[in-house]
DNA sequence: CCATCTTTGTGCACGCGTTCACAAAGACAT
DNA sequence: ATGTCTTTGTGAACGCGTGCACAAAGATGG
C-alpha cells in the first residue's frame, strides 16, 4: 500500500480500531458490486472472500459497527452499504481541493474515482502563474496565491498535495493555516502539521522499494534453491502461473485499491 | 501513505520485520539529504527526527541490520546509505514495465521518482492500437499483445498496473505468468495472485474515504464541544496553525526536504 | 591510564490486531 | 412447537510492533 499507513499512532477513534476503518472502504467496494448484481444478502464467508480478508477479521470489524446481520442468514446488502457509508462520511459532501497540477496532479483531478464517493474537485491549484485559467479535466486551474480564499468559500477540510518535494511543506502550512484538517501526500517528503491535523501519504517510490526487497529476497532464495539443486536441474524463472489460489491461503497477498 | 499497508500477512522475511522494512526507504531517503550536504555523521536522534519517527524505533531498526553505528558518535551518513541501499536491493538495476498508459500511468511514466532509485522504465504497455508507437515520457508505448515477450526480452519482475479496474486481474494473470513475482496496483480492486507473488495497491479512494472517516469524526466532536461552549464562545474553524507539533504528540514529526 | 560524557543497542513490558473456536441466535422444515 | 442447520458475534490466546529505560561501548579530555 502506498503508504499508507503513518499517521495517527494508536488513537482508536471512538471505539473503532484504526485497522478496522482501513478496511471499511474495501467492504464498500465489494458491497456495492454486490448491489449492482442485485444480490440482496451476503455471507460473511462470501463477502470476505470479494474483499480479500479473513471471514473472521471481517466479522469482528462489522462487530465493531454493530449487529447489521442476521445469524443464518448472512448481512443485507443494501443496508450494509448505507451503515458503512454512514460510517465513513461518504453520505455528505466532501469538497477537495488539488495543489500541484503537473503530470500528477493533473491525473488525480481526471481520476473518476473521486467524484465516486462524495469526493467533489472543488478546485486545483497551481504556483505557475502560466497555468492559471487553464482548464484541467474542466476545471479551471487557479493560482496559489488565491489558496487561502478558495479554501475558506468553498469550506474545503481536505487537501490533496501533488507539487514537488520543496514545495510541499509551505503548502501544506498554508493549507492547514486556512483550515484544511485532512492531507492527503503525494510528495516525498515527510510532512510536519500541528496536532488535530490528519496527513496520509502515498509514495511511489517507497513502494517499489519495498518490492524490490522482496524480490531481491526471493531470488536469493532461487538461487540458493539453484545452487542446491543445481545439478539436477537448470534453473527456471518466471514459471507459469497455475494454482490461482485464494487470496487468503493462509495469507493474501492481495490488495484492493 | 498511501495504503500503504497491506500483502504479506506477518512473515517476517530473513529476520527483518516488515514494518521495518516500510520504514527503510523513509530513513534512506533522509540520509540522502543529509549526503547532499555533507553531513558525516548523524545521531538517532536527528535523523528519527528527519524522517519523522521515534528514535528508539529508529535504532531498533538498524539492529535488524547490524551494529552499523558507533556509540558516543553515531552512524556514518554514506555508509549507512550503502548498507540499506544494499538491504533494499537498490544496488541493482530493476527494469519495471507500465501497463495500462491513461492519466495515471502517463504520470506515472513521467514521474522522476521511479528513475532515481535504480528503477528503470523498461516498457509501457497499453491495449489501445491507437496508443502504439505514440511515445510518452520519450518511451514508445507498445501494444499489450507484445506483453509477455517484452517481460521475458527485458527480465521484467516488477510490474505497475494502472489500467481500469476491470482489466486490471487479466493483466495481473498475463504479468505473472511471464515472469513477473512483484506487481504494484493502482487499479481499484483486489488482485488474485499465485503464492509467491507480492502486491501493494495503492488505491486514492480508499486513502481520502479514511480521511473522510476521521474528519467526520473531528467534526462531531467539535460539533459537540461547540454546543458545551456555545454560550461563551462562537465556533472556530480552520484556526491558524501555529504550534508546530508533531503528527504523534509525543513526539514530533519534523522534516527537512 | 582514568574519568566522564555521549550515544548506541537491547531487554522488557505493554497494547493493538489477528485468528481460532464456539456458544447464541435465528431461519426453515416438519 | 420443536428440532436441525446455518451463520453471526465474541471470548480468549497469541504474536507483532512500539516505546521505555538502562547497561555497555566507545570517544574525548585531562
Amino acid at each position: 500500500m502506498a503508504t499508507g499507513r503513518t499517521h495517527r499512532p494508536a488513537t482508536r477513534s471512538r471505539g473503532i480500531p484504526e485497522a478496522t476503518v482501513a478496511r471499511l472502504p474495501l467492504y464498500l467496494r465489494a458491497l456495492t458490486g454486490l448491489s449492482e448484481r442485485s444480490v440482496p444478502t451476503v455471507s460473511s464467508e462470501e463477502l470476505a472472500a470479494a474483499a480479500g480478508v479473513n471471514s473472521a477479521k471481517l466479522r469482528k470489524d462489522f462487530s465493531y459497527l454493530g449487529s447489521y446481520g442476521t445469524r443464518g442468514v448472512g448481512y443485507d446488502v443494501e443496508y450494509l452499504v448505507y451503515q458503512i457509508s454512514r460510517e465513513l462520511g461518504l453520505t455528505q459532501d466532501w469538497p477537495v481541493v488539488i495543489v500541484g497540477i503537473g503530470n500528477l496532479g493533473a491525473a488525480l483531478a481526471n481520476y473518476g474515482g473521486f467524484a465516486s464517493r462524495g469526493f467533489r474537485v472543488a478546485a486545483l491549484i497551481d504556483a505557475d502563474p502560466a497555468m492559471a485559467g487553464k482548464p484541467v479535466a474542466g476545471i479551471p486551474v487557479q493560482h496559489s496565491d488565491d489558496l487561502e480564499k478558495i479554501i475558506s468559500e468553498n469550506g474545503v477540510s481536505i487537501g490533496v498535495i501533488a507539487t514537488p518535494a520543496g514545495a510541499a511543506q509551505p503548502v501544506c502550512d498554508r493549507l492547514v493555516a486556512a483550515g484544511v484538517t485532512s492531507i492527503l501526500n503525494f510528495a516525498p517528503t515527510v510532512l510536519s502539521v500541528p496536532e488535530g491535523v490528519d496527513v496520509r501519504k502515498v509514495d511511489l517510490s517507497i513502494e517499489l522499494q519495498i518490492l524490490a526487497f522482496h524480490e531481491q529476497r526471493k531470488a536469493g532464495e532461487d538461487a540458493a534453491a539453484a545452487e542446491a539443486a543445481d545439478v539436477v536441474a537448470p534453473v527456471v524463472r518466471g514459471g507459469a502461473a497455475v494454482d490461482r489460489k485464494g487470496p487468503d491461503g493462509d495469507m493474501p497477498a492481495v490488495m484492493p485499491a
